[in-house]
DNA sequence: TCTGGGGTCCTAGGACCC
DNA sequence: TCTGGGGTCCTAGGACCC
């Protein structure tokens, strides 16, 4: 059996760890430069808000219900991710974490059932982190999610379901929309929904092979892990990355080469920066600039693939390739709305498959970027920079409600008044 | 006026090979 | 004028996930 544990509103649950006045409110929190919704409490999900709608678009709404608007804080979140994650490698067999805020777990070798063995997880995170968190339980990832969706819509579970038998069993489960299933995104619903396909019963109840022929191999893998078969495999090993990107979009539109020149600069040097974090080398670099794709009439994307000559994690050299990128992507006239560095083809650290003519001398590199990237460490991100990332000021994200790094940053840390 | 960021996987089509 | 069959590799773009 395979579990899913997932948090609860997880940012918002976040937000009110630390602020309990925030309990029992609508709350949202939003997406970078204060633009989107991607978080909701309870009471904002009641109110109707939809989960990525821009936030102009309820500025009534948030007045009218005195609505808890927040900036993301990625800082406090990922802390408490790690919090949780740590408990779930501590407790269980194995896990997979699947994203800041969910994890599969692998139940094949526990001694104890699965929903004893499921519950039990939960109180631990719930008393030691203090996030709410479900968890669903089934023969497959499919299943295990479909599973923490039913857990989450129906109170009389208290948060923990275990799909034990065959998904047929369970009329309630067979009744929720068939865009509920892990995988079933829009375009799929649509086509769904058009041929008479509502509900998690009519998907699983079509053929297999009318599936495959309109939902190509991956609605087929659906289908198959609906019906028990398991045909996505826990992975543990979630650290080799096939590709890593850094990206933003701007909070005021971006005219000058040169603004870009060290945004794109900072991106590739956090691009690095994960790079080297993990142990793996780049070998090809994507760079691309966006104008506003909300105005349709005049949108340019622009975007430049860079095989890089020899494997690199070094900030320096990627910063240089960047730049070089830029000036041939870029047009003078335009307004940029957003650009980001993706370094992809991923290779381990351990072996550099060298190039004859290498001008660079790796080992030096290697150096100098292990005593940077400790210092940064050690006395705060940005401490030493490249001169090329400028002051950062044209481009700064927009995040005016944002609480404090409460747990990561000793003079943000709570204060308590007591009388 | 204001519209996020970071991923994976699959497919179609073109270039190229024999 | 007529113009095969089978394969690999690469890339761009789409769908989906949180």
């Amino acid at each position: 059996m395979i579990g899913l544990l997932d948090c609860n509103n997880f940012y918002v649950s976040c937000e009110r760890m630390f602020n309990p006045s925030l309990r029992n409110k609508p709350v949202v929190v939003l997406s970078n430069n204060d633009g989107c919704v991607v978080a909701r409490s309870n009471e904002s999900k009641i109110l109707g808000i939809p989960m990525g709608v821009p936030v102009f678009k309820i500025r009534e709404l948030i007045k009218r219900y005195d609505i808890k608007v927040l900036s993301s804080n990625y800082e406090l979140y990922g802390d408490m991710s790690s919090r949780v994650m740590t408990l779930l490698y501590k407790h269980a067999p194995a896990v997979e974490v699947y994203s800041i805020d969910e994890a599969f777990i692998d139940l094949s070798n526990t001694h104890i059932g699965a929903y004893e063995f499921a519950a039990n997880l939960k109180k631990i995170v719930e008393q030691s982190v203090g996030i709410p968190v479900g968890v669903g339980v089934g023969k497959t990832k499919t299943l295990a999610k479909l599973a923490n969706v039913f857990a989450k819509k129906n109170a009389s579970t208290l948060g923990v379901f275990v799909l034990e038998q065959d998904l047929q069993y369970y009329s309630d489960v067979f009744m929720l929309p068939v865009d509920e299933i892990w995988g079933v995104g829009r375009r799929s619903r649509n086509f769904l929904q058009n041929n008479g396909k509502h509900t998690v019963a009519d998907y699983y109840n079509a053929s297999r092979s009318w599936i495959k022929k309109y939902l190509t191999v991956a609605g087929e893998r659906t289908w198959l892990e609906l019906h028990g078969e398991s045909c996505i495999d826990i992975d543990v090993d979630i650290d080799q990355r096939k590709s890593i990107c850094t990206s933003r979009s701007f909070g005021s539109v971006v005219k000058l080469k040169q603004e870009l020149e060290e945004a794109l600069a900072y991106f590739a040097d956090s691009c690095a920066m994960k790079l080297r974090r993990q142990r793996q080398l780049a070998r090809s670099m994507y760079v691309f600039i966006y104008t506003n794709r909300f105005v349709q009439d005049a949108y340019y994307n622009g975007g430049i693939t860079v095989k890089l000559p020899v494997a690199t994690n070094d900030s320096a050299e990627l910063i240089k390739y960047a730049r070089e990128a830029l000036s041939r992507t870029f047009k003078e006239g335009l307004g940029y709305k957003k650009a980001g560095v993706i370094v992809f083809d991923l290779v381990s650290d351990a072996i550099i498959q060298g190039n004859l003519f290498d001008p660079i001398s790796r080992d030096k590199q290697k150096v100098l970027a292990e005593v940077v990237d400790k210092i940064n460490r050690t006395q705060g991100k940005g401490t030493i920079t490249s001169a090329l990332q400028g002051n950062l000021n044209g481009w700064k994200l927009k995040r005016e409600n944002l609480t404090p790094a409460y747990s990561t940053n000793i003079h943000e840390i709570i204060t308590v008044k007591t009388n």
